[in-house]
DNA sequence: TGGACGAAGGTGATGCGTCAACTAGCCGGG
DNA sequence: CCCGGCTAGTTGACGCATCACCTTCGTCCA
């Protein structure tokens, strides 16, 4: 490994400035949603998926792809929800293995009371902080960081890295902040 | 609540955008740390300021502050990392109720040969990625979406949300990636 | 002197996230 | 028909993060 280049001071400030940003912007909207709703944002996540979807139901498959999880966080997800009847979980005629998660009539109303609550937190501590120019900058900025994200099992990141494989990943979107009520 | 303000469409751009940053990066982090390393990027957080601190110790609040922890979280990541022998503790003898982190040999030995690989990763997965101007934008916006986080205890972000307390709040730096053997 | 108060730190319980391993069902070739 | 390999989903163990609570000690003031 040849002499690393560490970090000169620009780059370090930014750097800096993403792991200040991550942990207390997530805790601040967890214990927001954990006080207000009894929620925690892993919760909104999937209650907003289902809230979206046709027949207020999904395949786990299809979950695990729209919020980028693992499929066993959302497995042991899925059983904490079921019993708090927020979801739960059927079978799927079609296809022997699969299983369908489905918003049960108290999932959707946790959501409903949850959300302009969230909505108001994600703005107060994000989205109005920025200027209309700095939220686009920062879009452009976090795909660009995500797309190398998704991009990955190929270059590991050590060394010097030539990045060797890209390609168009189509961007889904996890933890909308609005859920399907929005508007109504 | 007054009719919820939603998230009109650049908005809810830029916050899918840092959804979809957070996790997976710290993830693939973590994952690379842990391969290369068997740390986690807690552990090196923890290391990176003792391996910056005169005496290569801190008091325990000052390792709070700095890395914007619990105290709990730091006690107890603290006893696990004492069971591997990478820090040790150390009464203070001017204030009884005080602990000191020591960093061990093993510990030292440690986020030296871990760092290389770290900063590489880091540099591989987001610094390199974006230009100077990138790089400077990200941090300022990260930075002011910090500076209201720490300004929080008082404005709880429900509703329409005047933020009533707004105050100079020094930028303490968590998780450096280089350790003070940068430079060796 | 002593008593209230707050700061430093630790502890136990509990829920969360990851990894590795597993079951069960689909699908294709022989 | 059945066997190998794939995909969907689950499980258990383990380490991590948070919460509420506790002890110990410094400090300030009467």
């Amino acid at each position: 490994m040849t002499d690393p280049r560490w970090l000169n001071p620009d780059e370090s400030r930014a750097w800096r400035a993403l792991q200040n940003l991550n942990m207390p912007l997530s805790a601040v909207l967890n214990r927001q949603l954990a006080r207000d709703s009894n929620l925690s944002t892993a919760d909104y996540a999937v209650l907003v998926q289902l809230s979206e979807s046709a027949d207020q139901r999904l395949r786990a498959r299809e979950m695990v792809q729209a919020i980028g999880w693992e499929k066993s966080r959302l497995s042991h997800h899925i059983r904490r929800m079921e019993s708090r009847h927020l979801v739960s979980r059927e079978e799927c005629p079609t296809d022997g293995r699969g299983a369908f998660i489905t918003l049960t009539p108290t999932g959707r109303a946790a959501i409903e009371q949850a959300a302009p609550g969230h909505v108001a937190a994600v703005r107060s501590y994000f989205v109005d902080l920025l200027t209309p120019a700095q939220l686009a900058s920062f879009a452009e900025i976090a795909e660009a960081v995500g797309a190398r994200l998704r991009s990955d099992g190929c270059g590991e990141a050590d060394g010097a890295t030539g990045d060797p494989c890209q390609g168009e990943v189509e961007t889904d979107c996890p933890d909308q902040v609005a859920p399907a009520c929005a508007g109504e």
